[in-house]
DNA sequence: AGTTGCATGTAAGTGGTTACATGATTCA
DNA sequence: TGAATCATGTAACCACTTACATGCAACT
C-alpha cells in the first residue's frame, strides 16, 4: 500500500522522503497515515527493485532525492486501474485518478458505486431487522446508542454512495466549498 | 482494541469466540473485522489477566463460554470513559455508550463534537488554500480527482458533525429508517 | 545559545492477517 | 454421504508504529 502510494506522489516528480511524508500529510493523510518508520524502509525496497532512482544531494544535508523509473511508472499505473480494492485503499486509489483513462476510471468507478450500494442495502437489510426486534422490547432506548452506529454506517454509506455519483459526472467541485 | 471490544460484547452475558465473531461481525463490523486468528489468542489472554471465566461446555462440541469476571467489567468500564480517542476507536467507543453515565456520555460526546469541528475547520482551511491554487492554474482539471478526496473529507467530516450533534441530542433513531 | 525544522535511519514491539490443522454437528 | 456450519486453535507472516539515535540548518 505504502508503496504505491510513494510511486504515486512522484508521478508529480522528484522528492526527498521528507518531503513525500509532508506531501503525504497534507493529501491522503487524513485517511491513510505513514510514518518515517515505515516510509524510509519502504523507499529502500522500492530502489532495490529498481522502481525508484536514487540522487544524493551534494548540499551537505545528506538529502536523497527519489525519482520514479519507467518500470515504477508502469507497476504504479497496473496497480491503479485494478479492479477491487478494500474501501480505504478505493480512497487512496481515486486520489490518482487524474493518472488514469478515462474509460478504465469510468469503469472503475462504476464499480465502486456499485459496491456502495450492496453496502447501503445490507446496512439498510440490517437496520429493518434491528428495527423489528426493538419494537418488541420493553426498552428500546437501553440501546440507542448501539442502533445509533448503524446510523452512523448508513449516513457514511448514503454519503459515499451520493460522492461517487458526483464525481463520475465531474460534478463542479464547487459542491466542495463551505455553505457560507 | 479487541480485548475491549470482546470484553464489551460480554457485558451482554455469557458467549463463545466463535459467537462473538459474529456478533463482532454484524455490528461493529462495517469498520472493525475480527479474525479468528487475532480473537482466541485475546480470550486466553484476557482468561490469564482474570478478566473473563471460562466453561467448557459437556455438549461435546468442545465449546468454551466465556463470562465477564468483575475485574474485566472493571477494566471495561473504565476504558469506555476515558477521554481521547482515535476515531475509529470513538466509534466502538460510542456502540457502547449505553453501559455509560449520562454525564460522563455527553462530556465524551462534546469533545467528540469538538474534535470533528476541528477537522471540518481544518479541512475548509486546506480548501480555500486548494481553491487559490487551483485559479492560478491553466488547467486545474487535471487535479479534479486530487481534490475530489477533500471533497470526501470535508462531506465526512460534516456528516460526523452532524451525527455527533443528533446523538447528542439522543434524536428520534428514526433519522435512520431509509427514505422510502 | 537554544529551539524548531530538515533529514535519514534502525530496532523492538504491536496488532493484527492468512493459511493451515483438526474435528464434531447438522441438514439436505 | 457429502457439504455447510459450528468450533477451536497455531505458526508464519506482514505492515506498520514507537522510540531511539544522529546530525545539520535556519531562525530568533
Amino acid at each position: 500500500m505504502l508503496e504505491y502510494v510513494l510511486l504515486g506522489m512522484l508521478m508529480e516528480g522528484q522528492m526527498s522522503g521528507y518531503d513525500l511524508k509532508k506531501t503525504i500529510d497534507h493529501t491522503v493523510g487524513h485517511f491513510y497515515a505513514a510514518s518515517f518508520g515505515s516510509l524510509y524502509p519502504a523507499l529502500k525496497r522500492l530502489a532495490d527493485k529498481g522502481f525508484v532512482s536514487v540522487f544524493e544531494t551534494a548540499d551537505s544535508k545528506n538529502k536523497k532525492l527519489y525519482s520514479l523509473l519507467p518500470e515504477g511508472k508502469e507497476v504504479f499505473l497496473k496497480w491503479l486501474e485494478e479492479p477491487q480494492a478494500a474501501s480505504r485503499e478505493q480512497l487512496i486509489r481515486i486520489f490518482f485518478f487524474d493518472y488514469l483513462d478515462k474509460d478504465v476510471r469510468l469503469r472503475r468507478l462504476q464499480e465502486y458505486l456499485y459496491t456502495a450500494e450492496h453496502e447501503l442495502r445490507a446496512l439498510e437489510a440490517v437496520q429493518s431487522i434491528v428495527a423489528e426486534e426493538l419494537a418488541g422490547m420493553e426498552h428500546p432506548e437501553d440501546y440507542y446508542y448501539r442502533v445509533s452506529v448503524l446510523g452512523y454506517g448508513l449516513n457514511h454509506a448514503r454519503m459515499q454512495k451520493q460522492w461517487i455519483k458526483d464525481i463520475m459526472e465531474r460534478k463542479d467541485l464547487g459542491h466542495v466549498k463551505p455553505e457560507s
